[in-house]
DNA sequence: CCTTGACCCTGTAGCGGCTACAGGGTCCAT
DNA sequence: ATGGACCCTGTAGCCGCTACAGGGTCAAGG
């Protein structure tokens, strides 16, 4: 069972939907450990890299920033910790995307209250013109 | 009534509640006409410049992108023209919001289904991880 | 007259999270 | 030996600002 694959960048990319060059970005950014290289330089990358890098990518679709997701690496690696600092980032994370949920709610209706108001003609008489212009000043 | 008010930059800045820097920036890129200078150097805007930015402003804290703000400006500068157009960008921005607001919900609810499933306990244990982590591979 | 301090100037670099080259090297099949 | 798929490094670009550094200008107060 332990067979030991090797991947080379661009399987491990393949498998985990990353673009080659995020993936040497990560590793820049000291997200994804350096992997051993081949006699030809290339990186050469296991299992565990290959968890890594799909872990950070699944949070990433999640929305969890760079920053949080190298908190939670952190966390992942310290195993026999509590677990409630894990809790506590993806509760903030649901908050900052409920946040901004209702930011583009606001500016959705702003958005059709402005847009509601052209009735054609001329750009001179457009509404939309004038409410964007603003009239103060 | 002609009061043909001048304004520095700062001026013009706090009116419109943006940043100098971001002026700047505007003038940088060819959205806000170049102003005339004093003679120690400095921008001196009128009316004119602060109607410009202030619908810049607006049309920003609607969402819309400073390429599509361009093309509005430009629009807004040929005012016999049919307003057609203008109300198309207006209704592109909202399917663009309606599309991001879309995109955070079925986020937020994954989000939920991942951080419900912690039940405290260690890291090792922690559902979330997990989750992040993925089953395959 | 001189200093202080608020304001202004230009130019450059940084943010996040990639993405897109340029200009090379490696490896394997035909 | 040659082609083509893949890999390497390094640098620059995207968006919409934001943050300096290192200077200049200008009006008020001492
Ligand atoms: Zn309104
Ligand atoms: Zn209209
Ligand atoms: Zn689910
Ligand atoms: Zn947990």
């Amino acid at each position: 069972m332990d067979m030991h694959k090797d991947y080379r960048i661009g399987d491990l990319a393949r498998a985990t939907d990353t673009a080659v060059e995020t993936v040497r970005y990560y590793e820049r950014i000291g997200l994804l450990p350096e992997p051993p290289r081949t006699e030809g330089n290339y990186r050469l990358y296991g299992e565990a890299h290959l968890h890594r890098l799909r872990f950070i990518r699944r949070a990433r679709a999640l929305g969890f920033h760079l920053d949080v997701i190298r908190d939670l690496l952190g966390m992942v690696d310290r195993p026999d910790q509590p677990c409630a600092s894990i809790d506590q980032l993806a509760r903030a994370q649901m908050a900052e995307v409920d946040a901004k949920i209702a930011d583009l709610t606001r500016l959705r209706a702003e958005l059709a209250h402005v847009a509601n108001q052209c009735h054609g003609g001329t750009v001179r008489e457009c509404r939309i013109v004038e409410a964007l212009s603003g009239g103060e000043g």
